[in-house]
DNA sequence: ACCGCCGATCAATCATAGCT
DNA sequence: CAGCTATGATTGATCGGCGG
């Protein structure tokens, strides 16, 4: 058998099935991330600069707005594009962390 | 470098595997619904508890498998039929067999 | 019709854990 | 102890859906 692993239920389509039975070979690969091209490398490495100035906005505001990020990606020779999904990383980053901490708090109950 | 990176790097740097237990339930998981290994935020949650870690790591541990799974089909496939395997006796038996299988034997 | 955001995921990489 | 592999975490970027 080969792999399965169809994407995720939340992007396919509403369509969910529950599929318990172990390896069953179908689904010809989905389109999945594409790579970009040449070395397959799209991946930017943000240098410290970067990183720390962009957090630095960060902690200013949360949210940027279309002038701002302009200004910022000018700044520190990022595409605007970047500039916006680095707050966006950001945000879900803080996010993820306080979802966290609940849960755990939540837990606690549980026990005591 | 190194020193440049030092500075940024954080909670990677003190890691922990977790338990066989907790990598029992989490492959069992896994390999229980292979044909779409993407648990939802309850059943993440669920996970977590059982497992005794949080739901970002249930997350991690997923997106890790998931892609290590495609990598390393062919390898991977054994442990498929492995947990499929105990599966089966898990519910014909509906006993526990406590068998510590550890890592696979990579065979 | 376009754009930004969210939530989830991917894919490559880092750094360490742990076995050999 | 050194070397190598297994594995958890991080993160820039993508996908699909939603709302303005």
């Amino acid at each position: 058998g080969t792999g399965t692993m169809s994407p995720p239920a939340s992007r396919v389509s509403p369509n969910r099935s529950s599929n318990s039975s172990a390896a069953s070979a179908d689904l010809p690969v989905v389109p999945k991330k594409k790579v970009v091209d040449e070395n397959g490398t799209n991946r930017t490495n943000f240098t410290t600069h970067q990183l720390t100035e962009l957090e630095k906005e960060f902690h200013t505001a949360k949210y940027v707005n279309r002038t701002r990020r302009t200004e910022i990606a000018s700044n520190l020779k990022l595409q605007e594009a970047q500039v916006k999904i680095w707050f966006q990383n950001r945000r879900m980053k803080e996010k993820k962390r306080e979802k966290e901490k609940a849960f755990l708090a939540r837990n606690s109950w549980d026990s005591n | 470098v190194m020193i440049l990176r030092s500075r940024f790097l954080d909670a990677r740097r003190k890691r922990r595997n977790f338990s066989k237990q907790a990598t029992e339930v989490l492959n069992e998981y896994f390999y229980g619904h292979l044909s779409n290994p993407y648990p939802s935020e309850e059943a993440k949650e669920d996970l977590a508890r059982q497992c005794n870690i949080t739901v970002s790591q249930v997350s991690n541990w997923f997106g890790n498998k998931r892609i290590r799974y495609k990598k390393n089909m062919a390898k991977a496939q054994e442990e498929a039929s492995l947990y499929a395997a105990k599966k089966n006796a898990h519910v014909a038996l509906g006993g526990m067999t406590g068998n510590p299988y550890g890592m696979l034997p990579g065979a």
